[in-house]
DNA sequence: TTAATAAATGCAATTTAGTTGCATAAACTA
DNA sequence: TAGTTTATGCAACTAAATTGCATTTATTAA
């Protein structure tokens, strides 16, 4: 994605474009993955820590960025499609995560399944996380 | 279940038999729901912190307990049924969390269905959490 | 029953993850 | 171009989790 569709996500979502902003990005729109904070300390050297946080923060806010449930004890977060707003992210997309690398994916594949629950129980959504082993790693 | 059942767990999974161990274990068979360490600290003040830290860990490693995915970005677990080892957990059930109270239940109801992945991906297990309100909320 | 052994615990300290405050810099608009 | 608002860096803080060490405790063999 170039450059200039990058402002334009940023102008669509009332964020100013800042290097910071474009450089995160863009590192999301590279990996196809799940990242965590660390994840962007460790290759945006460049930026302040606390700067990090607050961008991913500013994404999440603004629907850029939703964030992945993963086990682990440490936020992650994914690209979002169109669908999110500010005030309501709406993910119907499944999951993947490679039991030999640790990458989580957001595949194309619509969680397309209805779910039984016992009664009482009122289901608004469902996540659903596959893991198992990717491409890169089979 | 009694102290004796509990007991036997602990035996089970090679764990020492400790007052601290039967009360976190009793406390996730009342509770039966998902339950973070600060969850067991509020409630079971006789123990030290990071004893509590080390018998969560020590329940994981030995396959009592489960992670339970989410996205705040602090560890929860769940009880675990007989089906998990030590270096192998195996869950095949859905979890549910309430929007209202926050709460993430283990649910009986297994999870059935096949997903469609992308060629190449190896699929392992599948992970599937509802999210809407429980009976209590409703 | 006792002694030895290894694991569990408590306390202090440290590391990791995330947030807040404030001054300054930068983006944006009139 | 100036004013305004937002983003950033630095320092400090809070929250979550881990490590080290000495002591205590559970367990087992004799």
């Amino acid at each position: 994605m170039s450059q200039e569709n990058i402002k334009g996500i940023l102008k669509t979502h009332q964020l100013r474009i800042t290097d910071c902003r474009m450089d995160v990005m863009q590192f999301f729109l590279d990996e196809k993955s799940a990242l965590s904070q660390s994840d962007l300390e460790n290759q945006l050297t460049k930026y302040d820590r606390v700067t990090l946080y607050r961008t991913l923060n500013s994404f999440l806010d603004s629907g850029i960025l939703h964030r992945i449930p993963n086990e682990t004890g440490t936020a992650t977060y994914g690209m979002c499609h169109d669908t999110c707003t500010p005030d309501h992210h709406e993910h119907n997309h499944v999951h993947f995560k490679c039991n030999k690398c640790g990458q989580i994916e957001c595949l194309e594949e619509k969680v397309a399944h209805q779910v039984s629950v016992p009664f009482g129980y009122k289901v608004d959504g469902i996540n659903m996380i596959v893991d198992g082993i990717c491409p890169k790693c089979a």
